[in-house]
DNA sequence: ATCTTTGTACGAAACAATTCGTAGTAAACA
DNA sequence: TGTTTACTACGAATTGTTTCGTACAAAGAT
């Protein structure tokens, strides 16, 4: 199951801090974020993610402590996906195109780009 | 305002076939896809859209016609940008790497894009 | 032992997206 | 002209997401 926005907002403090209580996630956000959350906002929604399955938690202790259950690389992955079917009609390439037509882009990045092509051009499948 | 999904796909429609009636998308929604939609639904959404700024329509006859307001790159260009800052914590080139990682982009894609890189590469901005 | 703090659980409100039924009207047609 | 068809408008049900208040229990402090 792929997580909604606010979901993905929390798995991003999950994948860069660890495993978590629902306190920390919920300060990390309101410190990070200009927008102020609840706390029971925040342990509602961490309590939905693992139900549905996007987090796992330890209830050992009395403050349960969340970690994310799937890593980071693959959930970018699986939205991309959707991402590139919904708003590209399926053309990863058309995507990248766009992404890098911005010149947001740094020249070391724009050169890993390239060197990543390069070894895809050599014939080898996967990174 | 951004388009949902649904209205995405509406505007796939749209953008593909130029100024169309509701029936004309409605009938490309239940072809293309294999979930039916009906009539009304399509409608509404569309009406809805109107009210958005989504799309504009030609009232002037008894059937509207109704046609994507903004051009498909515009629109892409800043979905592209809401993406990449939810779940690529900004960063454009995370994106790409991860979307040329999958090894399902063609070497002629490759080499599309190889070329754009280039071109940045050269100091010039734009696309 | 009591009071305060910190935690979970849960119900429910507020909001948004999607879906479709029904009503009414203009057009086409018999 | 009267009937059927095709269209718009609109209300409302349904579903999903986000928000928070309240209740209650465990732990810690006095």
């Amino acid at each position: 199951m792929q997580p909604t926005d606010s979901e993905l907002v929390i798995l991003q403090v999950l994948w860069s801090q660890g495993p978590c209580t629902v306190r920390v996630v919920n300060e990390q956000l309101n410190t990070t974020s200009d927008k102020q959350i609840g706390y029971t906002t925040t342990l509602k929604l961490m309590q939905l993610m693992a139900e549905k399955g996007l987090v796992s938690r330890d209830t050992s202790s009395r403050t349960h402590v969340y970690a994310a259950a799937r890593a980071r690389e693959s959930v970018q992955k699986s939205l991309l996906q959707r991402f590139v079917d919904s708003a590209f009609g399926g053309s990863a390439a058309g995507l990248v195109l766009r992404a890098l037509g911005d010149g947001q882009t740094s020249p070391a990045e724009l050169a890993e780009i390239k060197r990543l092509i390069e070894e895809l051009e050599k014939g080898k499948q996967d990174d």
